[in-house]
DNA sequence: CTGTTAGCGCTTTCAC
DNA sequence: GTGAAAGCGCTAACAG
């Protein structure tokens, strides 16, 4: 009758002649069976087709050998580099890995969570949507599952947290345009309430300032018609941008199109940088100069971290140390053509 | 002492006074259970900050609420998007979804599988490494679970499949080039033992051959060094192509790099069409055409397709109907300019 | 080496 | 309305 479900552990044990425990052994690595009666349960299961209920091992107090990633969005690039880097950790760590989607919602985020817990993920790697809202914090802070945070941090947390330096990223980059003579550089980008575009903006800032210049901001650019419109007005101002740095991805190929479209010569006219790189920044024409972060690297130190909170280093300590752990990485400067450099 | 712990239902209703039915039926939405009774039981809840251990749930014969994907890489942006499109889909079903990759290494495949069906997913969305392969046919085949492949069919497997119409696809982009008077329309790509990239290949000779040309096909092109050596030669030759037909993304990219880096011009000299669309495909110069896959529909149709699965379509009849339908999806030609289009 | 026996946290008859 | 009790599939003492 029930021919059509699982095998379970019972039936095999039933099939062979043989008590649970000894089936429980077999499937557990085989020790303290006898070589006869391994061989012999071996084939049953096989036979069966039977394969171990993971969650039923869970129920046993065991880890459910799952983690969960949270991110904005999963096609976004950026992401998608994480997951694959956190997928890798999970399967060299015997696990699985759940990912669920927030579009930078704090609700829809919160909720994803908290079906995360119930379902008892090992640990959570989490991007979260908004660093400062309190909802977040203090759904973590009752939680007893582990947490590492990517690309940014939460506010007042004392969870552990991987980050790039957008700050000092964005600085050097700005640094580097200033090198180059421009005198007007423009800043552009969208989602300004998010802490890695604020730390960017701090360094652009940081870094104009540094240089006797006048910041020239606008956090409005969220398409390709925003950018237009910001571009189109700041090139017909009084005192037109020699050099645009662009804070994000899109707007970065946003302003490149824009540019593109209103024929100015880049960077004879206005050069270009932008803050992250992408697939074919190298194979536009000009090629597009970028800051470029360790994605993978991010979400592996991450995961690894993660994974080390619930796993004794060695299988001895089973140490907790690295609670609240904060790492910030080092970004680089590609210098291709679009920022004024020969390359 | 176990302070340290999830809270457990049975807690719940120790402290809240009242028995471990109470709080399940309140927990499952409150039926059957005095008002007085409910707002108690909840507040003990809130306090205690309890959340219903879904790996015990699961135990008691219901679903798991996951299903699993299996896909060769997951920074690639069509899977990525399938991923997203996937999530989406079990989300709207009250379902998490795990993510697992196999960069298209068949016995990984298996592993992955196996790991799956032992988490007791409710259902797989794969995207086999290997259509013809006997071992994940027969993986399969003896398991209960429903899957739905993505991307590329199993071979005498009577699980459904939905997939792009990559034979019409290349098929249609071939007569494009030929309507466009290109006589001598090369054909590269990679990986060609790949279900999706046979059928293309299929496609393009067949159109080829329909017009009484002559098909030129390497499928050696696997990164940008082989691409230069491939059109080098081919350029050189006695016959040289007058159009590209590139049958996958890497390969489009690759192939536009070597044109452009050869100074031909495009589509003057060698016209270029690229079969899937990418992010870039109409910033670069030329713009490139394409033939567009339907990604997001193919996923969100899988997924729509197992859950239907398991689910019965209104709660009533549990329909198992779907089993073994094959849906194929339509492509469509993006007219830009590295064809010869005007655009 | 091997089996018996409790549960893990939850749902679910079946009575009260 | 509410609760006692029997498992779901598995692991982990404890005996043999």
């Amino acid at each position: 009758m029930k021919r059509n479900a699982h095998p379970t552990l019972t039936e095999v044990a039933r099939k062979a002649g043989v008590g649970t425990t000894t089936v429980s052994r077999v499937i557990n690595g085989g020790e303290r069976v006898s070589p006869a009666t391994l061989a012999h349960v071996l084939s049953v299961i096989e036979t069966l087709g039977y394969m171990p209920n993971e969650a039923a091992r869970t129920l046993k107090g065991h880890r459910t050998k799952t983690i969960g990633l949270v991110v904005p969005s999963i096609a976004d690039p950026f992401f998608s580099s994480c997951a694959e880097a956190a997928q890798a950790v999970a399967r060299a760590n015997d696990s699985l890995l759940i990912v669920t989607t927030t579009q930078n919602d704090p609700a829809i985020e919160i909720e994803s969570i908290k079906v995360l817990i119930r379902h008892r993920t090992d640990g959570l790697l989490i991007a979260p949507a908004d660093s400062k809202g309190s909802a977040l914090r203090d759904l973590l802070h009752r939680t007893v599952i582990p947490v590492v945070t990517i690309d940014r941090p939460i506010e007042n947390s004392s969870r552990g947290c991987v980050v790039a330096d957008n700050f000092k990223g964005a600085k050097a980059g700005t640094d580097h345009l200033i090198e180059h003579g421009y005198k007007r550089i423009a800043c552009l980008t969208g989602e300004p309430s998010l802490y890695t575009i604020g730390e960017r903006i701090k360094g652009y800032k940081k870094a104009v300032e540094g240089a006797g210049l006048t910041p020239i901001l606008d956090t409005s650019v969220t398409d390709y018609k925003s950018a237009e419109l910001v571009i189109r007005r700041l090139l017909a101002g009084p005192n037109p941008p020699d050099a645009i740095f662009a804070l994000k991805n899109s707007t970065t190929i946003h302003t490149f199109e824009v540019l593109q479209k209103l024929n100015v010569a880049v960077p004879q006219t206005v050069a270009l940088l932008g803050f992250d790189d992408f697939e074919l920044a190298s194979t536009v024409r000009p090629s597009i100069s970028v800051i470029e972060q360790p994605v993978e690297n991010m979400a592996r130190i991450a995961a690894e971290q993660l994974f080390s909170q619930f796993l004794g280093t060695n299988g001895a300590t089973p140490e907790r140390s690295k609670l609240g752990e904060v790492v910030k990485l080092e970004t680089r400067l590609i210098r291709r053509s679009s920022c004024g450099c020969g390359a």
